[in-house]
RNA sequence: GGUGGCGUGUCCGAGUGGCCUAAGGAGCACGCCUCGAAAGCGUGUGAGGGUUAACGCCCUCCGCGGGUUCAAAUCCCGCCGCCACCGCCA
C-alpha cells in the first residue's frame, strides 16, 4: 500500500481505510514521476527552495531507484501473466477436446508469481511513501526561505489613528461580546463563547460572506466535520501533520475519522476519485465550517483572544480549473477575497510568502494581513493558494482533454474567505471610538442590528 | 445497531467455474442515406499501468480487500455502500 497515512506515527489502517494511491485507479505520485525522470534537475532546484538540497537529491535518488525496481517488477509480472493466462486457455481448450487435463501450473510456479507480486507491493509503498514526502515545487516566482523572505505586495487604506488603543481582548469584555472564561470551562484553555451581540457579529460576517459568494458563482456547501483519512491525506494534510488534527478513537468511530482543520480538505475530499466535466471548469464551491486544530493556543501577547484557538469558524472558498485557467483563478480569488476586507473597511496588507512559509501543499501562496493597531502588526485574515496539480494528484481529480481523449490533472486552488477569528479582533480594534465604543461596518449593521457596540447593551 | 436483499461499462441489463478477450439495448461520436432532418444502416465508444520514436503489443480493473482453483464477474471469508423492515434517536 502506497502512503499510509500517519505510518509509524500511531496512525493504523483500519480495514477500508485510508485509500492509497494503490487502491486508486490512478497510479500517480504527488509529483510527476514522468517529470522526475525527464528533468530531474528542475524539480531538485525547484524543491531546494524549501527542502535542505543533500536530503533532496537522497529523497530523488531513492525515489528514482525505486522507479526502476518498480518497472522492471512489473515488466517480468507482466510477461509471467501474459504466459499463465495461455496456459489456462489451452488447458480449457484441451479439456474441450476431451483430451488429457494434467494440470498445468505447479505449485512453486504459483509461489514465485505470488511472490514478485508481494516484491511490487513492497516497492510501491515504500516510493509511495518516498514521494507522498516531497513538497510541491514551488511557483518560478516564490522565492527561498522562510518568513523573513516574505514580501508585502500591496497594501490598502492606512492604519486608523487611535488616541488611546484598547486590545480587542478588552474591548470584547467590556462590550459583552465573547465569554473567555466560560469558553474554558466548557471546553478547556484555547475556547471560547461568543454572547449576545458578539454572536451576531460573528454571524454576521460568516453570512455576509456567504451572500458574497453565492454572488460571485461559487456553490454554497455544507459538508460533515469528520472525514475519513482519504480526505486528509489528499488535501496533504497527512501523513506529515497528522498529529496537527483531532482524530477520532477506534472505538467510537472504527474508521478512525478526524475533526476537519479547514473545509478546503473536505471540497477537495468531496470529489476524489472523479474525472470532472470540461465544459463545467473551473468549477466554484464554497464551505462554511469550523476549523479544529490541535496546535497549541499560544500565550504570545499577539494571540490572545480569539486569534489562535482550538476551534474557530471559517469560510472557504475553493476552484477546480484547467491548467491554464489558474493564474486567471488566483487573481480572482485574491481579488475577492480582498473586496471583503475592504468591504468591511479594513486597512490591510498582501503578502508573497517565501516558499518556506507556505503550505507544503501549494505551489504559491497569498496571504491577506489585516492591520491590529493594539500589537502594531498585521495578522493573517486570509491564505489564497495555488496547489497546481499536486493536491488533485493525491486526489485522483482530472478533467478530459477537449478534442483528445487524454484525462490530465485538474488545478486547484483555494483561499480563506475569510477566518472570521481574526477578523472580528481587527474590527473591534480598527473601529474603537474614544468612549470605548465600537462602530459596526455599514455592510454589517441590519444583520447585527446596530451601528454600534456600546457598553451598555 | 439488528435482519434480509442488492452492488456488472456513461445508463439499463444478461451472465452461478473455462471460446467472458463481458451478450443485448439505450445514450453519445463519426460515416452512409437525405434538399435538410428523423428513421434506417454501418463503425466506434471506460479507467490505470508496462513497453515503444511512433503504429502497436501486453497487464490490471465486474463495489473494495483477501482466499480457493490450472482457470473467478461467477465459489468462500472480511469490509464498504445502497434499499427494505425492526430498534434507537435530535
Amino acid at each position: 500500500m502506497i502512503g499510509r497515512a500517519g505510518d509509524g506515527r500511531g496512525a493504523t489502517v483500519a480495514s477500508g481505510g485510508p485509500r492509497t494511491l494503490s487502491g486508486r485507479s490512478v497510479q500517480a505520485g504527488m509529483l510527476d514521476m514522468e517529470l522526475i525522470r525527464k528533468d530531474r534537475e528542475a524539480v531538485a532546484t525547484a524543491l531546494a527552495k524549501r527542502m535542505d538540497p543533500a536530503e533532496v537529491g537522497h529523497a530523488l535518488d531513492e525515489i528514482q531507484r525505486l522507479d526502476q525496481e518498480r518497472r522492471a517488477l512489473i515488466t517480468e509480472i507482466d510477461a509471467e501473466r501474459q504466459r499463465r493466462k495461455a496456459e489456462a486457455r489451452a488447458y480449457a481448450a484441451a479439456k474441450r477436446a476431451g483430451t488429457a487435463p494434467e494440470v498445468s501450473a505447479s505449485e512453486a510456479e504459483r509461489k514465485q508469481l505470488a511472490e514478485l507480486e508481494s516484491q511490487l507491493d513492497e516497492v510501491q509503498a515504500r516510493l509511495g511513501d518516498r514521494m507522498s514526502e516531497l513538497p510541491n515545487l514551488p511557483s518560478e516566482d516564490v522565492v527561498a526561505g522562510g518568513k523573513e523572505a516574505n514580501r508585502v505586495v500591496k497594501t490598502f487604506g492606512q492604519p486608523p489613528v487611535i488616541e488611546k488603543v484598547r486590545d480587542h481582548v478588552e474591548l470584547s469584555r467590556s462590550l459583552g461580546l465573547v465569554d473567555y472564561d466560560r469558553g474554558v470551562k466548557l471546553g478547556g484553555s484555547g475556547f471560547w463563547i461568543y454572547t449576545g451581540i458578539g454572536a451576531r457579529l460573528e454571524w454576521a460576517l460568516i453570512n455576509w460572506f456567504i451572500d458574497r459568494h453565492v454572488a460571485a458563482g461559487y456553490e454554497f456547501l455544507l459538508p460533515p466535520h469528520l472525514l475519513l483519512d482519504t480526505a486528509g491525506f489528499a488535501a496533504g494534510q497527512f501523513p506529515k501533520f497528522y498529529d496537527d488534527v483531532y482524530h477520532l478513537d477506534r472505538e467510537s468511530a472504527p474508521r478512525g475519522q478526524f475533526l476537519l482543520p479547514t473545509s478546503e480538505t473536505a471540497i477537495l475530499g468531496a470529489y476524489q476519485d472523479e474525472i470532472l466535466e470540461t465544459g463545467k471548469l473551473p468549477l466554484k464551491a464554497f464551505a462554511y465550517t469550523p476549523c479544529y486544530r490541535r496546535e497549541s493556543a499560544g500565550s504570545h501577547s499577539d494571540e490572545r483572544g480569539t486569534v489562535r484557538g482550538h476551534q474557530f469558524n471559517k469560510v472557504e472558498i475553493f476552484q477546480f480549473t484547467l491548467p491554464e485557467q489558474a493564474d486567471a483563478a488566483l487573481e480572482e480569488m485574491l481579488a475577492h477575497a480582498e473586496s471583503l476586507v475592504e468591504g468591511l473597511g479594513l486597512h490591510y496588507q498582501r503578502s508573497l510568502l517565501a516558499a518556506g512559509d507556505s503550505s507544503a501543499s501549494m505551489k504559491k501562496t497569498l496571504d491577506i494581513e489585516v492591520w491590529m493597531p493594539s500589537t502594531g502588526k498585521y495578522k493573517e485574515v486570509s491564505s489564497v493558494s495555488w496547489a497546481g496539480d499536486y493536491q488533485a494528484r493525491r486526489a485522483a481529480i482530472r478533467y478530459r482533454e477537449p478534442g483528445g481523449k487524454q484525462t490530465r490533472f485538474v488545478h486547484t486552488l483555494n483561499g480563506s474567505a475569510l477566518a472570521t477569528s481574526r477578523l472580528f479582533p481587527a474590527i473591534l480594534e480598527q473601529f474603537q471610538q474614544p468612549d470605548g465604543s465600537v462602530l459596526v461596518p455599514e455592510v454589517l449593521r441590519d444583520r447585527v442590528g446596530t451601528d454600534r457596540l456600546t457598553p451598555g447593551r
